[in-house]
DNA sequence: AAATTCGTGTGATATAGGTCACATTACCCG
DNA sequence: CGGGTAATGTGACCTATATCACACGAATTT
């Protein structure tokens, strides 16, 4: 669990005892390429933390059209929040884009974590205010460029996102078809 | 300061000292419709709490499109967080739609307040875990819906935004033009 | 109340990107 | 290694939305 600690150890130092009790609340699991950790419908209880390979989160519509609201590569963390948060069953598939090994915990041990360690709270508070301006940078991103050039930033923001995620999934993540981003660089540009 | 109160017991219960010591930090202000508390460029250094009234945060691009951000109503927070994690100048403009009154905490008061009182510290993670949650359900709107149809979730979302912010504002949220937007209920349908 | 400015509606036209269909290639897996 | 599935490329065509231009009425300003 050393890249869990080094994680935590970015925002709060902590001491062994302090780690050996925060760790005692993490599982770990592997899941295969293709395997679920959420599918639509599925109670959400836990956070998980991935350690290595890349799970991605996404809806599919009415229409049988995947539309990814995240991928989550080594150090992120992922879940359906939005059910985790209001104890409703998940909307979103949670899937392995590559094998993948996470660690997870039980919102209610964070919670508990959170309430007995204030440094835990005030990791989790730099966290999700970090994550806050992510998701505000895309929101912007999307309001301001158009399909190649939001192509062009993530390719750029995450290089390390090209050599896992198939390019049908960056075009759903990006919100064009994969036909589209396929013509983006073969009639080329830029 | 009621409503900050109000505001923050919804969350985290507080004594008359505590809140009188929380409030020690925050100022008021007004600003009149068309009136910034942010300009591109500026320093950010608050975080505004909207008691009255409506924001608007924006960015400008190159060809001089307005990309509106967020608006914020009463009992919202707003500012240009990256910004103000960074200490980097703003990149956005934030502006009164309508007269408005905030109140605002400087950020390093506020790091300081969560450092001292841990119940601060949840108030600020539960609404960062909310914050969160809300911007990948607008991120999950657009990739899943149309003009009509995401004008329609926000009329149902937010009916009081419709009171106050103009049709072209409500566009350029949405990201379509205000031409657009203003045929999606003439031509009609739905 | 005249003059500006602001917000809105609407026509004509342009375009980015979507959809459908099929070919091609890469990748697994027995 | 050979067959099947998954991912990608590409052509032809379609559609939602953008853009430009202008008109009109409501609000603000003086």
């Amino acid at each position: 669990m050393q890249v869990l600690r080094d994680h935590f150890e970015k925002i709060i130092p902590l001491s062994d005892a302090e780690f050996a009790y925060i760790s005692s609340f993490f599982k770990q699991r592997k899941v295969m390429k293709k395997q679920f950790l959420l599918q639509e419908g599925d109670p959400v209880m836990h956070e998980y933390f991935v350690v290595k390979g890349c799970l991605k989160a996404y809806v599919v519509d009415s229409a049988d059209k995947v539309h990814i609201l995240s991928f989550a590569l080594a150090d992120w963390w992922t879940s359906d929040y939005q059910a985790l948060y209001t104890h409703t069953p998940s909307s979103i598939f949670l899937e392995a884009v590559a094998p993948t090994e996470v660690y997870y915990i039980a919102q209610e041990d964070k919670e508990r974590l959170c309430a007995e360690m204030h440094k835990v709270e005030h990791f989790w508070r730099k966290k999700n205010a970090m994550g806050y301006v992510g998701l505000q940078r895309r929101i912007l991103s999307m309001l301001t460029h158009n399909a190649k050039d939001r192509y062009e930033q993530l390719l750029q923001q995450y290089p390390s996102l090209f050599q896992v995620v198939p390019k049908q999934d960056l075009a759903a993540f990006l919100g064009v078809s994969r036909e589209t981003l396929s013509r983006l660089y073969s009639k080329k540009s830029g």
